[in-house]
DNA sequence: ATGGTGGAGCATCCA
């Protein structure tokens, strides 16, 4: 069973690129960051002829998550449990397919955080909190789970092109990399780094020809459980859709690229 | 030190 994450800066906007990659890819589940429009306005029709089954927690301009599965979805959650967030930032559920065993999945697009220090960051923080307590309390059922996402967090030096200029960034700081570690250290997996070590990005920013020049960031992550970690059969990341020079012109790329694992 | 890009939606805010 293949699952997927992908921040894809505005799902209108993107929709042929996000179409194109589902058709190559074709994720058994995909959680999608930045949807950037309310559920009355995601393109759900489009998704559903392709097979999938979408769920959606939008909000207006910003944030936005989805949650989309071939195979139908239980006990779908809407919004980081625990937590008082104005933002759309955590779709939760349980999938179960015919052919392998369930798994929950979470979607999340956690805060960026800029500018740090300030109220900005400090949301960053209280929202890890609340996420590192849902994820041990997910941990006491003792079944296979899998966040994934838009976590904004660079684990550490390898995850950046020049880490001395990000040491005071939101997505770099101590407090940062300290949270993500105390979320890893209740025994789940960093799947990809697990897989294919440490050497690659997930995002590239728009400015300064980032892209050209390979001045990525490793920020997209699918963290799993132990039960979910000993069906780990592979996993990756799709680069490729980050080229502008891809596809027909019809739209630009997103500045994340999407990330995935497979499950027996 | 500044600006460089992109999306939402129409003046800026966010990343």
């Amino acid at each position: 069973m293949k699952i997927a994450s992908w921040n894809v800066n505005s799902v209108g906007a993107r929709l042929p690129r996000v179409l194109d990659w589902f058709r190559a890819a074709e994720p058994d589940v995909c959680v999608l960051q930045e949807i950037k429009c309310v559920d009355e306005k995601f393109p759900a029709e489009a998704f559903e002829d392709l097979g999938y089954n979408c769920y959606v927690y939008g909000q207006k301009s910003y944030n936005g998550v989805a949650l989309l599965s071939k195979h139908p979805a239980e006990d779908v959650i809407r919004g980081l449990p625990g937590f008082e967030d104005e933002n759309s930032r955590y779709i939760e559920a349980l999938i179960v397919p015919e052919d392998a065993e369930a798994v929950r999945v979470g979607g999340l697009y956690l805060p960026n955080g800029n500018p740090a220090p300030g109220p900005k960051y400090d949301y960053k923080l209280a929202w890890m909190e609340a996420f590192e307590r849902h994820a041990a309390r997910l941990l006491e059922d003792e079944e296979s789970f899998v966040l994934a996402g838009d976590y904004n967090v660079i684990p550490e030096p390898s995850g950046v092109y020049a880490p001395d200029r990000w040491v005071d960034d939101a997505l770099f700081r101590l407090e940062s990399r300290q949270a993500y570690r105390r979320i890893l250290n209740h025994g789940l997996t960093d799947a990809l780094p697990h897989l294919i070590g440490h050497d690659y990005y997930t995002f590239w920013d728009y400015q300064r020809g980032a892209w050209g020049k390979n001045n990525g960031l490793r920020i997209d992550h699918l963290l799993l459980s132990p039960q979910a970690a000993d069906r780990l059969e592979g996993g990756g990341v799709d680069a490729d859709v980050r080229d502008p020079e891809q596809g027909d012109g019809s739209c630009k790329p997103s500045d994340h690229v999407p990330v995935w694992v497979e499950l027996g």
